[in-house]
DNA sequence: CGAACTTTTGACCCCATTCAAAGTAGGTGG
DNA sequence: CCACCTACTTTGAATGGGGTCAAAAGTTCG
């Protein structure tokens, strides 16, 4: 999502952050902790989310390879966003003392990570809008959408067939459905012939019906380069 | 929510900006525009959200006295919320370019810009949380903890007893509920006698009872002083 | 090869939407 | 100042989308 430039990537990769594998479905950052480490995907995928008191999960972001999932935090320590790793994940773990440093001493920096933190943003009130305001169905076709573009965009496949290995009930929490009807709405994407594969791997048949259907505009994205043809 | 500090705001009033005046259900900035002015709220409430082309609205934030609504736009022109204001409202409009000026001239102030949109996210995360996870009676419970305490934070009046001359039906949007279902909800809450009037002043008979069925931590708002004992 | 977890499908139920209509402000112009 | 118009609030009845419960079939990994 309108990644880090080269300069800032390098900057952070330079600050003696540790390389952490995990396997699918680990919580890296619990609900309420305190922010002690930045997290940059590097391969894989980690969910945000928010938790509630009956244990009930909402994704509020998915960060591919690339993704910082956690930049604000070093704007604002007391607040550490909860992270999971959604399919096995390797990724950088920056120690936020080191963080805050870097941004002290780089004004410039620091404005592009407030830049970064500004898409973010703009990425969370679509996502809320997506899940107050549509069916089932749209708010699937919207987040295929959104993932198939920045998923594009990260070199890691097109949007017309790509690989995202998370599971149907992890897909729930993230739109809001549960794992049953997750199941029936990609059901529906499949009858309707707007997607063929889905699982592992995702293919869309159709890609002017699903963003119709999602009523999808991708400028909130900020992607640059020929990715604008989108709908 | 965890508003700007003296400095920052004497800075950003020092910039020129024009104070206007709208009655409710005004769009301040159009769904697609870009940005040209930040909007600081003096009275009243402004609201941000996203539309669909069916014209569908969702609510993504409401903005009290001293919040800033669009501030992230200072680090990314090209992404504008749109604005609407809830009711009759007073505003700072201050020009973009004399807000990067102001930034770009002093870190100390970028990064307290920066701590703002940290608990932007934070709040939105909490909204989206909210309207994916849970029935309409929690949403509504939740909602009216956190305005109740934003208010008693911004000292316009107190959790138990405060003015939100917001209608119904934009109360639906904000929720991603139709209004006779937001209707329904508040006579509920009234019947269970945890609430006592709604409309244009809400008054809380119950705050515990209002907090536990929202499910309501209000940590992520990072409201200091007393306010810590909400739940 | 078995255990645990996904994916898939069916049947039933309930919360929220939709449609409809009456009552109640609030605001404007005559 | 009142009449009128528009928008909001309130309530009822019927519908439907998504949830819940349950169970079978397919995967993955130890």
């Amino acid at each position: 999502m309108s990644a880090l430039g080269q300069d800032e990537q390098a900057a952070l990769l330079g600050l003696g952050g540790s390389i952490v594998q995990v396997r699918a479905g680990v919580d890296l950052v619990q609900p309420g902790e305190k922010a002690v480490h930045v997290h940059l995907v590097v391969e894989g995928l980690i969910g945000r989310f928010a938790q509630f008191s009956d244990g009930k999960r909402q994704i509020t972001a998915v960060h591919l390879p690339s993704d910082v999932a956690d930049l604000y935090s070093v704007a604002r320590p007391a607040l550490a966003p909860a992270l999971q790793a959604l399919t096995t994940t390797t990724l950088v773990r920056v120690p936020l003392a080191a963080m805050s440093n870097l941004t002290r001493s780089s004004p410039a920096i620091a404005e592009a990570f407030w830049a970064y933190c500004a898409v973010d943003i703009a990425v969370l009130e679509r996502w809320a809008a997506n899940l107050g305001c549509r069916a089932a169905t749209q708010r699937m076709a919207h987040f295929l959408c959104e993932i198939g573009l920045r998923i594009e965009d990260a070199g890691r496949g097109n949007r017309l067939d790509f690989e995202l290995s998370i599971t149907q009930p992890q897909l729930g929490e993230a739109l809001g459905l549960t794992p049953v009807h997750v199941n029936r709405t990609l059901k529906a994407l499949r009858d309707q012939g707007i997607l063929g594969a889905t699982g592992k791997r995702y293919r869309v048949l159709d890609w002017k019906r699903l963003c119709a259907l999602g009523d999808f505009d991708p400028v909130y994205l900020l992607l640059d380069g020929p990715t604008r043809q989108a709908a």
